[in-house]
DNA sequence: CTTATCAATGAAAGTGATTTCCGATAGCAA
DNA sequence: TTGCTATCGGAAATCACTTTCATTGATAAG
């Protein structure tokens, strides 16, 4: 699966034109091995710490390649960072996020996302996206 | 309506201590004959139109204020502007935003929020506020 | 109706998170 | 191996707020 992303990054860079490069390959091997709900300073400083003289500006501009390869998402939870997570081919969920820790817990719920289709059909709206996150206390915040 | 947020506003002055103050108005009267979801700088831009020398500080603190009265709630669609919608005493909605021409429309679901609180208690969280907006084209834009 | 007081205002400076610029590097086609 | 450019990294620039500070003005006291 991870493979299956990697495949899936090479095939975009090759379709593009573009250039394999060490700092894209490295980039790709961080945000695959880390958490799922990555900022751009995160990912950043963790790749940092093995390789000191990557720069910002090429994470910055990696994870947005990544965005438009398919293989990444950018997400906002509303705390002034942006966000990437790995998106899977066909599968698709929302989020629960803990406004105390940080933690976030993904589900999905077809019942919600046929209401979803149904209202934007009502209302004549062509959808092709949405957002529905949860903010409150994770069960382990509660104590 | 229009005059109950005016009246619920100045009982926030007043037990609060504030000052009335004649920009206070001005910006109030702004925000409660606009389009219910306008960014600081729309609202400012629209006010200095008739009055040049109002700072863009000033519409930035009062829309603060505003929400902290609870006659004014922050929204954010992702286009890098937060934005401020009016708030009717004891009703919710959501979002279905136009991603072309950026008309937003407003929905309710019974059914959904209560599937909402029912995947957050399944998953222990004590959910506070929740996001949900679909984004999509409007039927205008889509001839 | 003054005056004194201190919150409120507006212009400008400061922030934090990107986003772009630019001279130096390094893939890769020839 | 070479030469052409895409990429890189560090720095500068942007953007959307957010705070600072000298001046102004709402108000309570006299
Ligand atoms: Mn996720
Ligand atoms: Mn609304
Ligand atoms: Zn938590
Ligand atoms: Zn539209």
């Amino acid at each position: 699966m991870k493979q299956a992303k990697k495949q899936l990054f090479h095939d975009f860079i090759a379709r593009k034109g573009l250039k394999s490069t060490r700092q894209r390959d490295l980039i790709l091997d961080g945000f695959l091995s880390n958490d799922r709900h990555m900022s751009i300073e995160e990912l950043y400083l963790a790749l940092r710490a093995k390789h000191p003289n990557i720069g910002y500006a090429t994470v910055y501009r990696t994870l947005k390649l990544f965005s438009e390869s398919g293989i990444a998402r950018e997400i906002q939870f509303g705390d002034g960072q942006t966000r990437f997570e790995h998106v899977d081919e066909g599968e698709h969920h929302d989020h629960l996020v803990c406004t105390r820790c940080g933690a976030v817990k993904e589900f999905a719920n077809e019942a919600i996302e046929k209401l979803q289709a149904a209202i934007a059909e009502s209302h004549g709206y062509l959808v092709h996206t949405h957002k529905l996150e949860l903010y409150g206390i994770c069960p382990k915040c509660r104590k």
